[in-house]
DNA sequence: AAATTTACTTGCATTTTGCAAGTGCAAATA
DNA sequence: TATTTGCACTTGCAAAATGCAAGTAAATTT
């Protein structure tokens, strides 16, 4: 996968030009609530997504400009992949897509305790997030 | 394509599962923006997608219970197609989604406008939108 | 009655995905 | 020091999804 051609200027459809498939939000959300941001992290995650399409979906959001790689603090094995600020920017459609699937599916327990603070104080939970985020 | 299986109970691995490709959310901004909302209406917009395609997705998101046939008005020939409770309450997301490709992409006037609306009284577009939608 | 419009379906080539195995480098172990 | 293990990928191939063109069937228009 390379980096994507625009379809049109609507701003859904550029999105999804970037990120419109099953596989790159779940790795933004790893990224988002995850502790360990590392390939071997993210192949663990339950969804189960395969190596190659791992490998691809990573080269993709680091070109567009989504994530980026940093060396891992403890070996040089590892690498680590944080989001950039423009992929920091991605939580309130996470959290809006978040509280929509809350509302028609069981969802897990953590989540559910997330949702719970983000109905009490939005901003809030989106700003200490970011700050969060930010600091990695 | 076929009703989705679930493959975690992650809500934002649930609502890719529904979701997730880079067709549906096209065809759910059409039902949110665009006056006539018919099959050769959404082969219309600028996107191109292929008509085997928009069959099989308006199939399944009719089977996930996001929109429902109507009859037409006019004509027999006809279909109409809006969005259910269900749909219409992943207008947040869909609002998110465009405030973000705001940010970082070039977008249509006409959805900057809309965007200027939202910032300006989030709370009260959602709810007017919502109104329009519902009585459709 | 014939032509056109609308909503699809079908067939087939191309692209993407999924799975299993393999590669290369770094670090841990014997 | 030699060998094994762990991590981040790449490669090959089968299966599935997508894209394009053509075709079908019912309703409407001419």
């Amino acid at each position: 996968m390379t980096k994507s051609t625009k379809r049109s200027d609507c701003p859904i459809s550029c999105s999804l030009d970037v990120w419109g498939d099953k596989w790159s939000l779940l790795i933004i959300r790893d990224l988002i609530f995850a502790k360990e941001c590392t390939y071997g992290a993210f192949l663990k995650s339950p969804e189960g997504i395969a190596t190659n399409i791992l490998s691809a979906r990573l080269q993709a959001l680091e070109e567009n400009g989504i994530i980026e790689k940093l060396e891992h603090p403890e070996s040089k094995a590892k690498v680590l992949y944080r989001l950039t600020r423009k992929g920091i920017d991605l939580l309130p459609t996470i959290i809006e897509i978040s509280l929509w699937a809350e509302k028609y599916y069981a969802i897990a327990a953590d989540r559910k305790a997330m949702l719970k603070e983000v109905k009490r104080d939005r901003a809030g939970y989106i700003k200490s997030m970011r700050k969060a985020l930010e600091s990695l």
